[in-house]
RNA sequence: GCGGAUGUGGUGGAAUUGGUAGACACGCUAGACUUAGGAUCUAGUGCCGUGAGGCGUGGGGGUUCGACUCCCUUCAUCCGCACCA
């Protein structure tokens, strides 16, 4: 009997639909278990092969775990906010809603095909007003909150003016701006603006002037995880430094619980250290130096106070508040042009020109805070604002950009290590005790650093400090596809929409920012938007992060109207078992969304501060180009073997016009018009392309749908090959030939319960032989599927049908659990299989066999036996023997004096049902 | 420059704690069958060699009875960060 994945497939697709096989509801009498992917971005493309795999292995993950007894959460939805959808709507005016549900539905048309077991009743979007008012809610609760650093948590924002009220904030410690003291009658004093303007600078979400990165292409700003060296990540674009009004969250007050929560999860290492590096901490001191001649004093950071007697000179970025004021008369045109240089130049152009060194002297002097001795202040674009206090002491005998520094406008680079040479570059090692350091000389570098930072301290001029790389969060867009905020200006002041107010996106007339460049959103008029309050209401939309932040929360209670999920529902699902996704989101996605989690847990609404327990990054699956090779200037076309008489250039082709490197003339010929009176030079009558291994995309005509896959060769096919590929984690190239393999299997599995015309199967009792195949099988695929090795389980599934069709294996309860064992791997043929059987309802709700030790045990093992370490030959004895058995049984075997060539063996090494070593 | 990962047949890959290197597939070779198919089955397939045998997990060295696996060193590729004081 055939086996027709169309017709079974759909068939079983329906099934599940109209029987709600994988609707989930909480249980208590069952354990949880939760699975989640990465949800997707409906882009107008569609899927590519690439993306389903995480979503097969974890749809894998999540079938087993129901048949192991769990209540399985295992939902899908859209990450449906985004700039491509707004893209669209620029140029064509075509609202970005609509673009985005005609994408959703075609990227559900292609995810149903795949036959995944996702709970549908619990979509979310985030683009759905019914979903994005919690987005705006958890950002009322970030701006009603503020950092209690003495609690290490997040309150609500009156617990903080009462103590103005009572205290001022003399006694706070917050993470906030830098602020000055206030008393209690001063606060009091204020009016309701001014308090305002006091509460922005402790508020968790705070609307604060400051410097972004700006995109002029895209229009809007970015935060530092969407540009990469210096341009946008989407779309490559030049990204510049602008100082605007913007939303912020006070991200950097979780910085160092975010570095805690690190040892906590179960995520790949090299992952933890990407997020280790972009928080960035350090430990050092911070130091003021006093200005000669000015009252002003310039506090560094230095993660090397012991270094601090190799102090001669100090340095601050030219954007430094202090520069105007101290630069000398003789300087100040020298330093203007300098200043002026580095503004204009790009982040980009910063970062490739690392290596010059440039700088200027403003002619002032920092006094050193021990040696009392005159140090030039210079400043230079190696010192950057934004880090630290925007302000160094250089150490150049320590610190090689010091060095470079120093050597370049011969400054003094005074000698501070005991034995070293500084003559050719600095000596930044730490294994150096201290010379010419006053009460530092002779120190190892961990005791000079105590002893440096306890004198800082206790002399009045600092204090050992943490810093970090990590910066507040930009959280403004001036986009229109976007949550809105609920905020409405009086007077210049933000203010929060009440409680049961939130804002839908309005109506405007066209995507784009305004004459006067305001955002989208300031288009809309007084009657376009559903709340209108104050002066106007606030026109920057929330980035593409923001609704990704939570989503795995409003998973667990989707239709809830009168709260973002229920407390108790949050408090049985808990957190995700196993977050499956792309190593892409590393420092953006999954920072944020480990941050509204520790925050919502501050504020008692949840009972986790991680939201992923174990995280898996799915390799990328590369696409397999193809080219054919044109000669400049001509419409001749020269096969692969023969490019190289010719001057050619090369082009991608469409990898549908090509077969095993073959292009198929006549279809290229029709496939672009100018092609259509192409000539060829042909080797053995053939012409063949060139390919490489890249990324799979539009522009290179390489990109596999598994819609084609699933028409030719089944979605069980295309989910067993993705499997069968490699580990989930590596990246690999996509190649159908090898998909034959699976299919292959997939027939042989087939014909074990058929023969030619019907169904044909056996009740009797199954046989030992049978029995020590299905055992080892469920041994093997469960461990297996329990370290992820989801390719090694298809292997030992292949194995087993092997081997049971040499046994000419028809026995049902054998095939039985043989079904069940796939029906993670392969649903719909599993379900079919299941009915053939005779069984009732879905395999879905079977237990996942158990092992019976006992068919797993041989009586006897074919041992491997080596003559110093080389493998000889092969004896076959009893497992029952003792060491000395055996070594006596191979000491007496007729093959063994052959290799001993009469010498008495110095050594044998026997390890039972491992291997025999006899040393000569 | 710093950090992380990875190097195994013609190809994708396997080898759970150091114990038969190359499982399972693709491809290839030869054959069988045939209602000619992208079907099925049989045998073979790491490299060199007619053979016995030798060599083999990027290269070199080491530990060990025994190393893809552990240690040192070196090279290559990919990814991330990059004037972070």
């Amino acid at each position: 009997m055939e086996y027709n994945h169309i017709e079974i497939e759909k068939k079983w697709q329906r099934f599940w639909k109209e029987n709600r096989t994988y609707a989930v509801t909480e249980d208590p009498s069952k354990e949880k278990f939760y699975v989640l992917d990465m949800f997707p971005y409906p882009s107008g493309a569609g899927l590519h092969v690439g993306h389903p795999l995480g979503y097969i292995a974890s749809d894998i993950v999540a079938r087993y775990k129901r048949l192991k007894g769990y209540n399985v959460l295992h939902p899908m939805g859209y990450d449906s906010f985004g700039l491509p959808a707004e893209q669209y709507a620029i140029q064509t005016g075509q609202h970005p809603a609509i673009t985005t549900e005609q994408n959703i539905q075609r990227y559900r048309t292609q995810l149903d095909r795949i036959g995944f077991s996702f709970d549908w009743e619990r979509e979310v979007r985030t683009s759905e007003p019914s979903y994005y008012k919690w987005t705006q809610w958890i950002f009322k609760q970030l701006f009603n909150s503020w950092y209690n650093l003495d609690l290490d948590k997040a309150q609500p924002i009156h617990s903080l003016t009462q103590i103005f009220e009572k205290d001022g904030n003399l006694n706070i410690q917050a993470a906030c701006e830098d602020i000055d003291t206030f008393s209690a009658a001063e606060w009091n004093s204020w009016d309701e603006t001014q308090q305002e303007k006091v509460l922005l600078n402790y508020r968790l979400a705070y609307l604060a002037d400051s410097w972004v990165n700006w995109c002029p292409a895209l229009g809007t700003v970015l935060a530092n995880d969407e540009v990469k060296e210096g341009v946008s990540e989407r779309g490559g674009h030049p990204v510049e430094q602008k100082l605007m009004s913007q939303w912020s969250l006070r991200i950097t007050a979780y910085a160092d619980r975010l570095l805690e929560g690190l040892t906590q999860v179960d995520f790949s290492e090299s992952l933890k250290e990407q997020q280790r590096n972009w928080i960035g901490k350090s430990k050092g001191a911070s130091v003021r130096f006093t200005v000669n001649d000015h009252p002003l004093e310039i506090e560094v950071f230095t993660t090397r106070p012991d270094t601090i007697f190799g102090v001669s000179f100090m340095v601050l970025a030219p954007e430094h508040d202090y520069v105007d004021e101290i630069t000398t008369t003789e300087n100040v045109a020298a330093v203007r042009e300098y200043q002026k240089a580095t503004a204009a130049r790009s982040e980009r152009e910063r970062q490739t020109e690392v290596k010059k060194v440039t700088g200027e002297f403003t002619g002032a002097f920092a006094i050193h805070p021990f040696s009392g001795k005159k140090i030039p202040i210079w400043i230079s674009d190696y010192v950057l604002a934004s880090y630290g206090t925007g302000a160094v002491m250089a150490v150049p005998a320590g610190d090689q950009r010091d060095w470079d520094f120093a050597t370049h406008f011969n400054l003094e680079i005074p000698p501070i290590f005991e034995n070293t040479d500084i003559s050719e570059s600095a000596y930044a090692d730490k294994d150096a005790s201290l010379v010419n350091s006053d009460f530092l000389n002779g120190l190892d570098h961990t005791t000079a650093n105590e002893a440096a930072i306890k004198k800082i301290e206790s002399n009045g001029i600092g204090a050992g400090k943490i810093n970090y790389r990590l910066r507040d969060a930009i959280f403004s867009r001036q986009r229109y596809w976007g949550e809105p905020f609920p905020v409405y200006y009086e007077k210049g002041i933000p203010k929060l929409l009440s409680d049961d107010q939130w804002v839908t996106l309005p109506d405007v007339d066209a995507y784009l920012p305004t004459e006067e460049g305001e955002p989208p959103l300031a288009r809309a008029n007084k009657e376009n938007w559903n709340v209108f309050q104050g002066d106007r209401m606030e026109y920057n939309t929330m980035p593409g992060w923001a609704g990704s932040s939570w989503y795995f929360l409003r998973y667990m209670d989707p239709h809830n109207q009168g709260d973002f999920a229920s407390k108790e529902k949050m408090e049985y699902w808990n957190q995700v078992d196993l977050y499956v996704g792309g190593a892409e989101h590393a420092v953006g996605h999954l920072l944020y969304s480990r941050f509204w989690t520790k925050f919502l847990y501050d504020l008692g609404y949840i009972s986790f501060d991680e939201p992923f327990k174990k995280l898996i990054n799915q390799g990328m699956i590369q696409g397999r180009s193809n080219f054919v090779y044109r000669v400049k200037n001509s419409n001749q076309f020269v096969s692969f073997g023969k490019r190289k008489e010719y001057d050619t250039v090369r082009l991608h082709v469409d990898i549908n016009l090509v077969k095993d490197d073959i292009l198929d003339i006549e279809n290229f010929k029709k496939w672009r018009p100018e092609f259509a009176e192409a000539t060829f030079v042909l080797e053995d009558g053939r012409y063949v392309c060139g390919s490489e291994v890249e990324k799979m995309s539009k522009s290179k005509f390489n990109v596999q749908t598994p819609d084609l896959v699933c028409d030719e060769y089944g979605a069980d096919a295309l989910r067993l090959y993705e499997m069968f590929l490699g580990p989930l984690t590596d990246s690999k190239p996509w190649n159908t030939s090898g998909i034959s393999g699976v299919t292959g299997f997939l027939k042989k599995l087939w014909r074990l319960f058929h023969n030619e015309n019907s169904v044909f199967i056996s009740s009797d009792a199954p046989s030992e032989d049978e029995l020590k195949v299905l055992h080892r099988t469920i041994q093997k695929v469960e461990s297996d599927i329990l370290r992820f090795s989801f390719n090694t389980v298809v292997s030992n599934l292949m194995i087993a049908v092997n081997e049971l069709t040499a046994l000419k294996c028809n026995n049902a309860s054998v095939l039985k659990d043989l079904t069940i064992l796939l029906s993670p791997y392969a649903p719909h043929m599993a379900e079919e299989l299941w009915s053939k059987l005779g069984m009732e309802g879905s395999v879905s709700s079977q237990s996942f066999p158990a092992v019976d030790e006992q068919f797993l045990v041989e009586d006897s093992f074919t041992y491997p036996v080596s003559f110093n370490g080389k493998m000889r030959f092969k004896i076959d004895l009893p497992s029952s023997l003792s060491k000395e058995e055996i070594e006596t049984e191979v000491l007496a075997y007729g093959k063994t004096s052959n290799y001993l060539n009469g010498q008495d063996p110095k050594k044998v090494i026997v390890v039972p049902k491992r291997i025999i070593n006899i040393v000569v």
